[in-house]
RNA sequence: GCCGAUGUAACUCAGUUGGUAGAGUAGCUGAUUCGUAAUCAGCAAGUCAGCGGUUCGACUCCGCUCAUCGGCUCCA
């Protein structure tokens, strides 16, 4: 007699070892075709496998998050399938799940993604065959036997420690798998290739090149529609592209990886920095400046000569080897070191917006996105032990508000002792326990990355959401137990003796240049009031209104507004659709009507014409509007 | 840095088997002076990424370099 337990606690008994299917199939059919694997006390397995014993039981269905793994892994094999039955003789290397999909890596000649097509019919083929994916469990022996013929494979597993090897058969195509899988290929029910590209067996240079084939797959071809909809959509918004068309920033050869921004990027910019500011004093922060390069001395004891060396431009002057600065923390470190602290003063929050440069391969530049040279909004803050709770939490709830302003989401994580590391275990454990009472005490949930810290102190990461459902790690909290240490940083406690403050690097923004790019992809270019690059242009409808338009544009502009004028002869209905194209938010224009009686006649880009705005209350709305950083476009109500 | 693709006017792109380049948009000039998403006409504009080679002749073929894009890698 088998007794199962399901999650609810409820019973189920079976006479017989029942299969996973058996006992989904027990509750209901309906339920058991939605059902694509199990988990018999906590282990994640096949339904096909039978139950020998007592377990707990809890089933995978579509809706479940571990299930689309499942799919994408089972579509990673039929997908192998496919190409194995179009490309005879190639070899397998591995298909793992990723992200929003999965990929192959498969030695074989180049293909394209012309020949898409044809391997997606075939995929479509075996998908409509229903071929069950069946489990095999062979010894390591007869597993290198049976993948004689692929190097790959034999590699992989005479790496594995376990003598007993499972394989998966579909059809008429086997592959070493550890599972689980879909039932049967029936259940893949939208998939599609994504992209080609090379990858070296094992990320090696020196070893060979392998075709990666990258797929991806849904239960629901509705969800894949959507998925296709985020690319496209993202493709659209392209900050690349909408740097261009809205004149904020450019690259040129002569600089790559470093961007030049254009007036317009620059009211961007000023906007993002101006909040910063404004958020960060009221947080209690003071700002700072160190210079962008710096005597190797300084890198040699900060130990970046020696860990990060082939990352910093470098120079030699007057005989001396100088570095730009690839981070800003060994300047602060002088900074803090300029005079005697009394644990009086402590916490410092000393800010600092720095250029930094960084010597990223030349392969890994993207627009904003991945610079060599970026602007941090670093701030390090020192302390005693018993302020690091108060200060994580206060850093947590500056990131929160400043994010929240832009109507990004965040999420947490927090990253422990790798396994090369620096620091005596005490060290650690203070470090993360205070980060974790911190973050338990802020109280919003987190995720752990076991040994994902930095080699010098745990760290905390806040992942953004875009308005696209995109993640992007962008703020950073990181307790560094080295520098203070390599400093010889001190104040003086309450018994008269020198202490080593703790300190903590943190930044919101990350790169203020990839934050930026961020934003343009956010919002589509489509920007808040506040933050609008030209935040209002005047068309006049003719020319003659052309001098008092201007003079309309110099009384906004005084009073703080971002103003631009078309002056051109050309029709109302050209300028209207220019500065709709150019995402502007208020289109005032102004005709003989509006210089008679001092209004305004204003458009959003919603389409809305709101005539007769006296100025001064459109002004006053206007500037409350932005003071308060909405993200409406309801200019004149609240 | 590695693999693959791309590089033609300010922008988006076309250019047939090698015979020195075209379109739309933008720009300029002129006409139009216009009430909420494109007025009309004309003009000008390119060392075809750069360098080298093959050829009587190269945007086209070959090599190298640079940059960009997609991946890989990296992110003490």
């Amino acid at each position: 007699m088998i007794n199962i337990t399901l999650p609810d606690n409820s019973k189920k008994q079976f006479e017989t070892a029942p299969t996973g299917f058996d006992v989904a199939t027990s509750i209901s059919e309906g339920f058991a075709r939605t059902c694509v694997a199990m988990e018999i006390d906590g282990n994640l397995t096949d339904l096909s496998e039978s139950i020998e014993k007592d377990a707990r039981v809890r089933f995978i269905t579509t809706k479940d998050k571990e299930a689309v793994d499942i799919l994408r892994h089972s579509s990673a094999h039929v997908m192998a399938q496919a190409i194995s039955h179009l490309y005879p003789g190639i070899k397998l290397a591995i298909g793992p799940v990723v992200e929003d999909g999965f990929y192959y890596d498969i030695d074989m000649s180049p293909v394209s993604e012309d020949d898409f097509e044809k391997i997606e019919t075939e995929i479509k083929q075996i998908i409509q065959e229903k071929h069950p994916f069946i489990r095999q469990k062979i010894s390591k022996k007869d597993a290198l036997d049976r993948f004689r013929d692929d190097p790959y494979k034999t590699e992989l597993i005479s790496e594995l420690d376990d003598d007993t090897i499972s394989i998966y058969t579909q059809g008429d195509f086997t592959d070493l798998c550890r599972g689980p899988h879909l039932p049967d290929t029936g259940m893949i029910k939208a998939i599609k290739l994504m992209k080609v590209s090379g990858a070296y067996w094992r990320a090696d240079q020196a070893k060979a090149q392998l075709q990666r084939v990258y797929g991806t797959a849904f239960f629901d071809k509705k969800e894949l529609k959507q998925y296709l909809y985020v690319l496209e959509e993202a493709q659209k918004r392209d900050h690349r592209k909408l740097g261009a068309q809205f004149d904020l920033f450019s690259f040129h050869d002569e600089a790559p990886g470093m961007p030049f921004f254009h007036p317009k990027g620059m009211n961007l910019w000023n906007a993002l920095l101006e909040y910063w500011r404004e958020e960060h004093k009221k947080a209690g922060y003071v700002e700072t400046k160190t210079p962008v390069m710096l005597h190797r001395s300084l890198w040699e004891r900060s130990g970046h000569w020696e860990n990060y060396r082939e990352n910093m431009y470098t120079s030699s002057i007057d005989d001396f080897d100088y570095a730009i600065k690839p981070m800003n923390c060994p300047g602060g470190m002088l900074l803090f070191g300029t005079k005697q602290h009394s644990y009086r003063d402590l916490p410092i929050r000393a800010g600092e917006v720095g250029l930094v440069h960084r010597h990223e391969l030349s392969g890994a530049l993207s627009g904003l996105f991945r610079v060599r040279a970026f602007h941090q909004d670093d701030a390090h803050i020192f302390m005693r032990p018993d302020q690091i709770e108060a200060e994580i939490i206060g850093v947590l709830q500056l990131v929160e508000r400043i994010y929240s302003t832009f109507g990004l989401g965040f999420h947490l994580e927090l990253s422990t002792r790798p396994e090369k590391s620096i620091g005596t275990d005490e060290q650690w454990e203070m470090a993360t326990s205070g980060l974790e009472a911190a973050l338990n005490a802020y109280g919003k949930d987190y995720k752990i990355n076991t040994g994902d810290g930095a080699f010098y102190g745990p760290k905390i990461d806040i992942h953004i959401k875009d308005a696209l459902g995109r993640t992007w790690q962008c703020g950073t909290i990181q307790l560094d137990m080295s520098l203070p240490e390599r400093f010889d940083l001190a104040y003086i406690g309450k018994d008269n003796t020198k202490k080593r403050p703790i300190m903590i690097h943190r930044v919101v923004y990350g790169s203020v240049e990839r934050f930026m790019g961020i934003l343009i992809e956010h919002f589509a270019g489509k920007f808040p009031l506040w933050l609008a690059p030209v935040q209002a242009i005047i068309l006049p409808i003719n020319d003659d209104l052309l001098p008092y338009a201007k003079t309309v544009q110099s009384d906004l502009e005084s009073n703080g507004l971002r103003m631009d004028i078309d002056a051109r002869t050309e029709s109302l209905k050209k300028k209207i659709r220019e500065a709709q194209i150019n995402q502007i938010p208020l289109i005032l224009t102004i005709g003989e009507k509006e210089k008679e009686t001092k209004t305004l006649s204003v458009r959003s880009l919603d389409g809305k014409v709101t005539m007769g705005v006296d100025q001064a209350l459109f002004l006053e709305n206007i500037r409350a509007h932005i003071r308060q950083k909405r993200s409406d476009s309801n200019f004149f109500n609240a």
